[in-house]
DNA sequence: TCTATATAGGATCAAAATAATCCTATTTAT
DNA sequence: ATAAATAGGATTATTTTGATCCTATATAGA
């Protein structure tokens, strides 16, 4: 009944994505730095926005990840279901077949009015919206900047731990 | 982000005692039987029910699960949580101290509407309401009947696929 | 063309959560 | 006493999650 880390990092990537310069491509690492994302997993994650049309991936040098969607035509919803798959609060309405019952159950009702509660919130958020009230990006960006191509200086990877959570 | 096998057969299992005679002990068995439950797994299950004051568990022969709240005043909210714990949507609630930023995050801030209005509409889902619309109940119990010491007719345990989901 | 820089993506792995089940102890009605 | 039930700690299997490894491949630039 949780975001996952994964649906997490993929909020986060997309956030700083919005925050560049529209059409730029950012490396993975780069990303992965400052949002603190592993950045193996963030590209596992990435290949999932890419499926669903909300990122482009660059490869070879200078290669990188780039978003596709202006970011006030993107919801968190689209981002999180690209990356962790459409959103079902139990079985019966994932797996419909599966329950016997089924079809007019009162409880059934209930669980799918929350679920579309859910998904009209998530789905109303933009991230445009979610950049101006400035939120997580703080620590990590000092402003919706336009800096690119960063963090180059710094050789040795940092070991993120991994208990470091954000939202 | 979903609803744990767990939470719904509470569910189950307290919509079942809600069509019981109030008060009436019910064993665990005739429960488990009629709703589709592992028996031992409903134990447990029926143990954080009682914790939480939902239930209450009388030991001994003739024991069993006895509803202590009003159908008309317990919902869904209440049942599941009871359950599972406290239902949150992401990490950044859960465990705020684990979040490095949080405090007035934008992306928090929509989780955290989301989860309200989650636990609000769960929250208003009272039992007998869920009841009154028959529901889930029909193929295991024909109306919301008065009957009583069920199924000891039925002497081998039924094998129950575990892919039996219901809601 | 060669090389360094990046991502692709299948395979693998560890940890945690979930879903039960086992088994002995204890309680209670008869 | 005895049978009928639940209590509850321990254990187990499965699935999900979260990540990392490693080779292949693509691309920019010298």
């Amino acid at each position: 009944m949780r975001l996952t880390r994964a649906g997490e990092y993929a909020v986060r990537c997309v956030l700083y994505l919005s925050s560049c310069p529209a059409g730029e491509v950012v490396s993975r690492k780069a990303i992965a730095e400052a949002m603190d994302i592993p950045e193996q997993f963030l590209g596992k994650i990435a290949q999932q926005l890419a499926r669903s049309g909300i990122v482009d991936i660059v490869q070879g040098a200078k290669g990188g990840i780039r978003l596709l969607r202006p970011p006030e035509k993107l919801s968190l919803l689209q981002v999180v279901e690209a990356t962790i798959g459409e959103i079902f609060l139990n079985d019966c309405l994932m797996n419909p077949g599966s329950c016997l019952r089924s079809q007019a159950c009162a409880v059934n009702i209930i669980w799918d009015r929350a679920r579309q509660q859910l998904r009209e919130t998530l789905g109303d958020a933009t991230f445009i919206s979610l950049l101006k009230s400035q939120s997580c990006m703080n620590s990590s960006r000092p402003t919706l900047a336009k800096r690119r191509t960063p963090a180059r200086t710094t050789k040795g990877k940092k070991k993120v731990s991994p208990a470091t959570k954000g939202g």
